[in-house]
DNA sequence: ACAACAATCGGCAGTTCTGCCGACAATGGT
DNA sequence: ACCATTGTCGGCAGAACTGCCGATTGTTGT
């Protein structure tokens, strides 16, 4: 990160079947300059045959693939290519999905649809040694470690915790389905300020919708 | 005073009892621009009686102390300050001991020696809801949860009665946060049959907003 | 054969939400 | 006195959703 000249470019390769989110990749890793792109690829068979040629530092591999499961293509690409870390690229955050993919040698798990700023991320994180996820998703491994023995403390419990009154009341209107307007009435607030209420819950959970935030809070509510 | 958003530091404590180790880690820390350094410790009793009052955001934890385990001080602080996040850094990688210290709350496992960049990652990742870990962690982590649990997602009520399973489908989807696009991609459907299917839905639940529709959904599942 | 339904698509107007730029007053802690 | 936090507001652009007008293809039951 400080002034270290002639840093080799991370190279990556991207295996995603969908053209429009393929393209959108590759526009933002063409656009990093520590980032070299070797190769695309819209099916499986093509990336496990080309991909070990290539050696790329980092590959990501969608879940949803016209001819195999992504989970397949890792599982034929880990064995052959040791330096390669595969970070998955899916819609799917059920938790055998997720453990699948680690199992089969995954080194990290991402969401759909993923920013540009969260994809340039993954590939630092991945190619420095760490493991990209989303807190969602980690969230999930560490709570199914916790089922088995003590009571995890780092759930959606905790940042339930960090809300201040006013805004989980705020995520309890919410979470019966009243639109701004008509929380503004309840809580006697301008529109705005539910406005700005909900801008924070959504930073504070880590969430993008008033639906995920809905669904976070019921979560906790019923854990 | 506003021009420059004047973005709060991310606040730490470390706790190690190597003087080494620890004076190397606060060189590091006391470099990065973003990074405050609120105490370091050499022990855990100490750390367990000041880190409550210095609330930082992240802990660096040492497993091997001299008054007491690491996961012991986990324990102690985590009902404490509910907006801390503890980072496990440790030279043992058993899962025995991953295990314990992800139960007791921590919410990042690393393996020392460790190098600046990796330190700073983590700081930035657990701070923005990440979960700092290497690979070999992490897979760790996944390869004996396997071992022990199967999943056990699906506990549909079959009441909704009146959806069709095409229907639940997406409601579903709606209801882990997905957008109208993302559903269509996940159920391999055009953005306007999502649309379609949950005009239904708001139909048939007499709901007005997909809010009110997850809403109704998890009620019904929890009730 | 026919009705009813389920599932799949399209367009379009209007509403609602989300993100980002700001602001100000009150409060409490240092 | 100063700063951080909280709660309260405004505007605006673009994205997402909702409602309503359609449609075709199958399946199921009568």
């Amino acid at each position: 990160m400080l002034n270290v000249p002639a840093k080799p470019k991370i190279t990556v390769a991207v295996v995603e079947d969908d053209a429009r989110v393929r393209q959108h990749m590759a526009n933002i890793l063409k656009r990093a300059p520590d980032v070299a792109c070797l190769g695309i690829f819209s099916n499986a068979e093509d990336a496990v045959r080309e991909i070990p040629q290539l050696r790329p530092m980092v590959v990501f591999m969608d879940i949803n693939l016209p001819d195999h499961d992504g989970v397949w293509a890792v599982q034929q690409l880990s064995p052959r290519s040791l330096q390669t870390q595969v970070v998955m690229l899916t819609v799917h955050d059920d938790t055998d999905t997720i453990f699948n993919s680690l199992a089969a040698g995954a080194s990290g798990y991402l969401l759909k649809p993923i920013q540009s700023a969260e994809l340039l991320s993954a590939v630092r994180t991945v190619s420095s040694g760490g493991v990209p996820m989303t807190s969602n998703i980690a969230r999930k491994i560490i709570q199914s470690f916790g089922n088995a023995t003590t009571a995890s403390v780092n759930s959606n419990r905790e940042e339930m915790a960090c809300l201040t009154a006013r805004e989980r009341e705020v995520l309890e209107c919410l979470a019966k389905g009243y639109l701004y307007k008509e929380v503004a009435e309840l809580l006697k607030i301008s529109y705005r300020t539910v406005h700005t209420h909900i801008e924070h819950i959504y930073e504070k959970l880590h969430v993008r919708s008033r639906t995920q935030a809905v669904a976070m809070f019921f979560d906790q509510k019923h854990s």
